[in-house]
DNA sequence: CGCCAGGCCTGCACGC
DNA sequence: TGCGTGCAGGCCTGGC
């Protein structure tokens, strides 16, 4: 499901709800993660307090002063905030309950998601660490993709979407990028030019921060923190479009499979 | 029934 | 030999 816009709306849709309040307990109802969820997760955070709502890619940091809890969504993972006394449904996997009668609920039916407590600073920790810069920083733009891509001679869809060279572009955004940069998906990173790096760089940055103003994207079942759908979908110019017309040539998109995962482009538009 | 789905870690094969 | 790189598999449920 959720790429960096999703993930970044979820952040900042908790950090008003959260931030300052105290845990009273944490609940977990099925440890059966990606990872299982650390058996000790709710001795160290009861009685926490909740300072910060942080992000790194695709990951979320809720900062609790003497460590953080690292949540990543996966595909199907979900992250709001309900009444307490709301009952917990198929799927909800762990609970945050708060002090001021309301909870943060984890719900996750594909169990790729992942609940890691980290004692250190978290950007350090092991599955953190190798991660590329953020899109939305000046560390990312056209010099360094440029720099980074010269070696590279898989195809730039799956060169943008290895976390290690930048963070949090998924299925989706890595699609719809490369339609607004006017570039083929299958392109050899390595054979693009200087200025059309300096092109893409802008348009991801673009993409990812107009998704983040809609409020994301929701396919199947993505909803903000406050259970609200995201309407990014909407503005989707190739994801999910093949046979369909091109808004900008009518040009039939096309449906293609790059590393075993669906990619779609304008074959006019994209050279 | 088989296939597909927004993620990403791991381990292996390959070529320089 | 060792490194970077490129693949494929695996983890799951649900929907078509």
């Amino acid at each position: 499901m959720p790429e960096l816009p999703e993930v970044e709306t979820t952040r900042r849709g908790l950090e008003p709800r959260l931030v300052g309040r105290r845990i009273e307990r944490a609940v977990i109802r099925e440890r059966r993660l990606r990872r299982p969820i650390p058996k000790k997760l709710p001795e160290w955070l009861a009685g926490a307090k909740i300072r910060s709502i942080g992000r790194r890619g695709k990951y979320l940091l809720i900062g609790c002063g003497h460590g953080t809890l690292i949540v990543h969504l996966g595909m199907s993972g979900r992250l709001w905030v309900v009444a307490s006394t709301t009952p917990a449904g198929k799927h909800d996997h762990f609970d945050l309950v708060l002090d001021d009668g309301r909870t943060l609920r984890f719900k996750d039916p594909r169990r790729f998601g992942l609940l890691l407590w980290c004692g250190q600073n978290p950007l350090a920790h092991p599955l953190l660490k190798d991660i590329g810069p953020e899109p939305l920083t000046p560390a990312f733009g056209g010099e360094y993709l440029h720099r980074q891509t010269r070696s590279r001679s898989a195809a730039i869809k799956l060169v943008l979407m290895d976390s290690r060279l930048v963070a949090g572009i998924g299925n989706i955004y890595a699609s719809e990028a490369l339609f607004r940069a006017g570039i083929r998906p299958s392109t050899p990173a390595r054979r693009l030019s200087r200025a059309r790096c300096d092109v893409l760089a802008e348009k991801v940055r673009e993409t990812l921060q107009d998704a983040i103003v809609a409020g994301g994207s929701s396919l199947r079942d993505y909803v903000n923190s406050a259970g609200e759908a995201g309407f990014f979908q909407d503005k989707f110019n190739v994801y999910d479009r093949a046979g369909e017309a091109c808004f900008k040539c009518a040009t039939a998109i096309k449906g293609i499979r790059q590393g075993q995962r669906a990619t779609y482009y304008c074959p006019r538009c994209q050279r």
